[in-house]
DNA sequence: ATTTTATTGTAAGGGCACCTGATTAAATTT
DNA sequence: AAATTTAATCAGGTGCCCTTACAATAAAAT
């Protein structure tokens, strides 16, 4: 049973680097192509994650590891062709289906944009580093738990596979 | 000199954290009343946790504290007086002010909804928290930093008080 | 060959966080 | 008293994520 002070200290700390880092991140990009702006988590970004994973998906592939509805990715599957970072093209094998390709600005955007290394790390030394990564790991496990326990038990292998997959490849 | 190997597991971890976090946070409040899910960090929220902190600000006050355009500032604060978390009356010394003021469920809002301690916090031991609690107090610095750094020194002191002001309020 | 199912697309709408421009009303300057 | 500055508002717009409803086309099943 923790120290529930401790806790709050953390939760504490925790609440105030989103906070902090949200406000850093407006800077940052402030004056920025507005294209980088969008989180990788969600959207538009999570489409370019999966891609970048596994190009050539279809809509409808997209839409199934996504969890998104067909409408919503066909809307962000447009606005990034429309940014140039995916090309859209028929299939010929089913020419229902259209296949979502990345172009080398997105696949550049995929993974250089999230690929970076933040700055704030630097003044983190080796040991906290590991402290750090081990930390994060047995809280990223507890969230995996959360969601797996949920009513939405498929979600738990679709959002862990497309992150861990993007994970993996990036830092390996 | 931190291992770049290091850094590169600890930011990994990091994007990690933030999508399943983020997966997480949508399961749970997938049905809720829709108004706990706003982040705090923006828009109604941080007026929210700016009144919390100062009640009674004006609504130009507001604006200045928290970097918004005075329209910004009117539309948000109106959508959280057709919420019930927050009143509008005019000042009797200057009439042209508004003053905005919480309702008893918004102060509870804004401090309850965000001095929840989130559930995976319950899987770290006490040193763990303590190395967690020490790490985000460097990175936060950190961020700080670049955010004074910035070309806008005078966001620096706004985000930082309005930030800090929160934090030490709700857990001391 | 006709019905059913799958994949996309289009239209419309809701909610969110912003923003600019023009206007009103009250206070302050001159 | 007249001109100016200030606080707030109205109108309208952008972009984001996401939903429901419906139509079109192509493949699969009957």
């Amino acid at each position: 049973m923790p120290n529930l002070l401790k806790q709050k200290n953390a939760a504490g700390k925790l609440i105030e680097f989103g906070m902090v880092r949200h406000v850093a991140d407006n800077i940052a990009h402030r004056d920025s192509d507005n294209v980088e702006r969008q989180s990788m988590f969600q959207g538009q970004g999570k489409i370019l994650i999966a891609l970048s994973q596994n190009d050539g998906l279809s809509q409808k592939e997209l839409a199934t590891r996504l969890d998104l509805t067909a409408q919503s990715t066909a809307e962000f599957v447009n606005k990034l062709v429309k940014k140039n970072l995916v090309t859209k093209e028929k299939s010929t094998k089913d020419r229902r289906m259209t296949i979502i390709r990345l172009t080398d600005s997105g696949r550049k955007m995929a993974t250089t944009e999230s690929s970076k290394v933040p700055e704030f790390l630097n003044v983190l030394s080796d040991e906290e580093l590991d402290q750090l990564t081990s930390i994060l790991t047995k809280i990223n496990s507890s969230l995996y738990d959360e969601i797996n326990n949920s009513d939405q038990p498929t979600l738990f292998e679709k959002s862990q596979q497309v992150i861990k997959d993007h994970i993996r490849d990036w830092f390996l």
